[in-house]
This record gives structure tokens, sequence and C-alpha cells, in this order.
DNA sequence: CCTCCTCTTTCATACGTATGCACACTAGCT
DNA sequence: AGCTAGTGTGCATACGTATGAAAGAGGAGG
């Protein structure tokens, strides 16, 4: 039932080979020729098999993009700007969500049913970007970064970090908390050493039992916080790993009676729309999200295409503190 | 630098059929050539060409998703089982969204790069449905249904909003308002209507200035709720098309000093994770997404693998509704 | 009238895997 | 020993498109 471009070679009375090439706009094809293939592919609504065409090629015009977990509020606002300028580009999208350990997951990425990948959940420890590394398969890291040198877009997450901590002192607040996320994410990573260090040069150091670590979801935040709260001192201000677990211990707060700023100050990372919300009013650190998940795209594109061919690069965006209305001097006691 | 099934052949020293058969389990291969051609597989590190096995086998084991907007709270609900699913079953997901005119991007779908198709956000009055059908492109509607005969999973949405209209009635509201979802789509259009069958029955009707329509938006909510607030009299209960314009509609209320629900009562639907939030507690129509999603799945891949071939078939999941905290009686004045 | 050149089209083949069919070989039976 | 049945492998080819090379047509120039 598929119609071929023999068929449509057939009808047109020219040759298979002719087909592709008016098809494709090659400038040997006269126009009477292409106007005569054109109408035939029309009568017959002929669509190239992409499937043809990628085993000729060995371009299949598809790039994967790997994240751990679609659920969390935070993936869909890089997944949707991703998609776009793929589209633009002219490639497809693969959504692949990484369950099962790396290594397993690698064989079904180097298929060559994908022309590169982009990795939105790396983790520092995953094997799995050596593993492309070694099979040849391009690859950008998106937010987070890995070990293996690649493409990359990032936020300075250590700046992110640096300037909450400031805000917290030029508060007042003295004891601080943090919700930081996993260890083995440069970005649970930096922006929890930027923020260490920053509050180690005003004097201020982090209790243990102020710090907590976690997956970046919202359950995090909901569930430190109690437990934060416990310690004595409590903390009076707590930078959270992303807004989304921010806006978990917002939420754990609401629960729990506290009122925020005037007893707890809550500060998130990453400005999602979701943060300024009138429910949430997050003051947060706000970076350019979709302008980074574009920008991956395009230094992915870029790459699998051949445009470029050069060593990795890596673009930095720069955040900046939005203050809105979780945030404020502790209550004096 | 791509390693074919003739490079393991060679290594193994049997033809590139055998490297094939071998590989799939075909039974007539004898174990002793197996481990051969595994061993060499291996040392290849060999991976089938996904290109060419489609070709081939006209199968491309993927599995194409449709969806308007990703950065809508409510569609990462449905991608993520979508996507575990279809994995378990041997796909893979493409992404779509549809932006652009339906016709234009029909093309781009029926290029056998996809074997089956899930409409997540299909309108009741768009053209692409038949021309999937026309082109023999398998597909299933998954919580929007359209007119084009196909398999679907959907909610009994006329029930939900039957259910919503009778707490509401029951709770002692009389002046009610609506603010529906788009009327070409079935969901919006099927809990509108039974919505209002169930109020008209308890001798209630809905004034249009009670009544807004809009996409399933968070911004939708938040802006008609101060235009329904403004009419004489207010309503003190508003049925929302689901429970992302639910949440806007909560957010207004927080910014306009409305208290929910001793001053209004607000109901959503879909239940989606965010409703139980302790900042929403939202009173809404609970319904399986996960399994709604899955049922989809299901369905098509039956559809594409051939294991069904009959009549379309229709899947309809009971909704229930859940009280929360954004419902209650209506302030006595 | 022949040659050479340009322009357009066709020919042949590659891309990598899967599969119907033929073939070779072994074993079992009479 | 000869025939059949059964088992395992290779041969040939299909899938649909793209592309380098060759061929054909037509015109210009000598």
């Amino acid at each position: 039932m598929g119609i071929t471009s023999r068929d449509v070679a057939r009808l047109a009375g020219v040759s298979q080979p002719t087909v592709s090439r008016a098809l494709r706009g090659d400038p040997r094809v006269s126009e009477e020729t292409v106007r005569k293939v054109r109408m035939a592919a029309e009568a017959l609504n002929y669509v190239p098999s992409e499937a043809g065409r990628s085993l000729s090629t060995r371009i299949s015009h598809r790039i994967g993009v790997l994240v751990t977990d679609l659920a969390n509020p935070f993936y869909p606002h890089l997944v949707g700007p991703l998609h776009d300028e793929l589209e633009q580009r002219g490639y497809r999208m693969m959504l692949f969500t990484e369950r099962s350990e790396a290594a397993a997951s690698a064989e079904r990425l180097v298929d060559r049913s994908i022309d590169g990948l982009v990795l939105a959940t790396s983790t520092l420890d995953s094997a799995l970007p050596a593993e492309l590394g070694r099979r040849e398969l391009p690859f950008v890291y998106l937010n987070r970064e890995g070990t293996t040198p690649a493409d990359a877009v990032a936020v300075d997450n250590r700046l992110g970090g640096e300037q909450v901590a400031r805000q917290l002192v030029e508060d007042g607040h003295r004891h601080i908390g943090g919700i930081f996320g996993p260890d083995n994410t440069s970005t649970g990573r930096d922006r929890e050493l930027g923020f260490r260090q920053a509050l180690a040069d005003a004097g201020i150091a982090l209790r243990p039992a102020h710090v907590r670590h976690g997956p970046f979801e919202f359950e995090t935040g909901r569930d430190a916080l109690p437990e934060l709260l416990a310690a004595d001192p409590a903390p009076t201000a707590v930078f959270c790993g992303n807004d989304v677990v921010a806006i978990g211990v917002l939420d754990a707060a609401r629960r729990l009676g506290v009122d925020v700023p005037s007893q707890l100050t809550v500060v998130g990372f990453d400005d999602i729309p979701m943060a300024s919300w009138a429910s949430f009013e997050l003051s947060t650190v706000r970076h350019d999200l979709r302008g980074m998940a574009r920008t991956a795209a395009g230094l992915l594109v870029e790459r699998v295409s051949g445009a470029y061919q050069g060593e990795p690069r890596r673009v930095v965006l720069s955040p900046r503190f939005v203050g809105r209305r979780t945030h404020g001097a502790p209550s004096g006691n």
C-alpha cells in the first residue's frame, strides 16, 4: 500500500532517480521534469520513506532527548523548547527516560536511529556519556553537565548559589539551612558549593542539622522542611536546590502553619513559570530556561550536521536573583 | 565506522543472514553457531542498524505522540506513562507538538517513520484524524476523542460533570459558574454538557455572565475569575474545565483575597498530583490518568502489531468526585 | 559532416537487515 | 545401499532512497 518513488516515476514517465532528484531540488533536473514529477507525486499522495532515506544517507534527522522523569514539573520547560528548536532545524525528537541502568540503555541509543542526543539529567557518576563517546554518538549536556568532555549548556550555578547566600546574609539571616540537590549532579553540587562558599566568606557555617540532600522533586522539599524546623535553633531561611523543591517546602510550611516569609524565608532556583504564581510568589534565581534549551539544540544540530567539528563548546548562562515574596528579614527573637 | 552484520559474519566465519538469524533467536540456528556469533558481535560492539531493520521489515517500532503544549502541567502526566508503557512493549516514543496546521503536519507523520500515533490533544474539528485514516496510519485517541472513528480511551466526562453539579447543588449553591474548556474538544464539551444537564435537572441555570470558555491552561482560570466575580450576583461556586484551570482560579482568588471555600467553591477535573498539594487541596474529579495512558498505548500497540484488527474499540473510564478543601456551602447572605 | 561540449536523464549500485528458497549434510529407515 | 526426513547454512533478493558514473540528446563550431 506504500507509494514509492518508483510509482511516482512510472506515472511521471521518468526514472526513479529522477524522481528523487526532482523532489529534492537538484538543479540538474529540468523545470519541465520537475513539474511532471511534482504532479505525479501529488496525485499519488507520495511521501518519501524516511527509512529508505536514512538508510541511504545515514542521517535519521532524529535527535534523542534523555530525561529521568517527565512528571517532574521542571523538565517540560526544557523538553518543550527543545522540541520546537529541533523541529525548526528539521529534526524530530525522540524521548527517552532513563530508568534502567545506563549501560543497558546505551544499546537502544546507538542503533543509529538517532543522530545525536541531549542529556538533560546526566549525573556526574553516570557511565553513559563515556559510553556514548566510545560509540561516537554526538551529544550535548543540557542544564546538568558530566565529566566526559562534550558540548554543554548550563547556568553558572556557583554564582547563583553565591547570590542567594549574599541576599540571605544581607537580610540578616544567621541560621541558614539548605535542601540541596543530589551530590552527583553538577547543578546540585555547584549551587551548594557557591552557596556555602559565600556564606563562609560572611563567617556563617551551615549546621549539618540544617542541611538535607535529595532529588529535585516536590517531595524532597515537602518532607525535609519538618526535619529542618525540628532543629534547635531552627533555620530562619532555607535555600532549595531548585524551584520544585522550594515549592515542596512552601507546601509543607503551609501545612505546618509556618508563615512565609515572616517566619521562614524560602528561596528556589530556576524561576520556572509556576514560581511566579500568586500561590507561591517564590523568590528564586532566574536564568533563561528556554534559551538554554534552544542553545543546546543548536549546538547539537551543528555537531551532527557537521557544521561544527571542533573542540567541545561550553555555554554558560548568567543567573540573577529575583526577589519575590518568600524572602525577608528573620523574625526578631 | 558503523559495524554491520557483515563484519560480525566475517569474524564469526558465517554468512550475514546467519548472523541476523542467530541474534534474533531463530531456532534453526545451532547453539554452537549462536555462541560464535554472539561472541563476535560482543567483540565488535555490534548493534543492529535500526534503519536497515525497519526498511526490511517495514516496522519502525516507533510510536508518535502528538500534544499541543508540553508546558501545560497536565500533559506530562499522560506522556510519562505513555512512554513507559510503550517502552515496555518494545516501542520508542517520538514526540510531536501540533503548532502548525494539521494538514501540513500530516506529511511528517506518514513518512513511515512511525508505526502509529497517539492523539492526546485532538480537537473535534481537526482534519488530522481523517487524514490519518486516509493514509492508513493507525492511531488512538487519548483523553480527547475526535469524530473520525478510531480506538479511543477516555473518561466519562458527562458523568464527571454531573457529579460535580450534584455536589454543588447539594452543598446549597444556587449561583454557579463555569470556566469550561474549548467547545471543540470532547472533554470540554462533555464536561460542560453533563454539568449543565444535571444543574437543569435541579432547576438551576447557568447565567451567561457566569460562564467562560478557554484553553485548558492556568491563565484561563486566572484571568476568568475576576470577570466572573464582577457579575451581580457573583457565583458562589465555579466548576473548572480541568485542574490546571482550577489552579489558575485558586491563584486568582488568593490574589484577590477571596477565601476558598468560605467565599468561593472551586472544583476541577482530572486530579493531577498537584491538586492534592497542601497549597491547593483541590476538590476535583478523579480518574485513572496513568491507566488511561497505558491503556491507550496498549490498544495502539495491539493495532500496529496486527494483534487486533477488528472494529475500533472505545474504553471509557469512570470518574469519581473527590472532595478536598476547595468546596463547601456558600456563605449565607 | 564530424566533433566536442552542455544539459538532462538513466544505469548501476550502495546503504544494512530480513527472509524464502535451495543446498549440503547427517541420520534413520527399509 | 538407497531413499526419505530432518537439520543447519548460504544464496539471492527485497525493502526505498540517494548518488557517482555513464549515456543520450541536442546544439555549436570547425
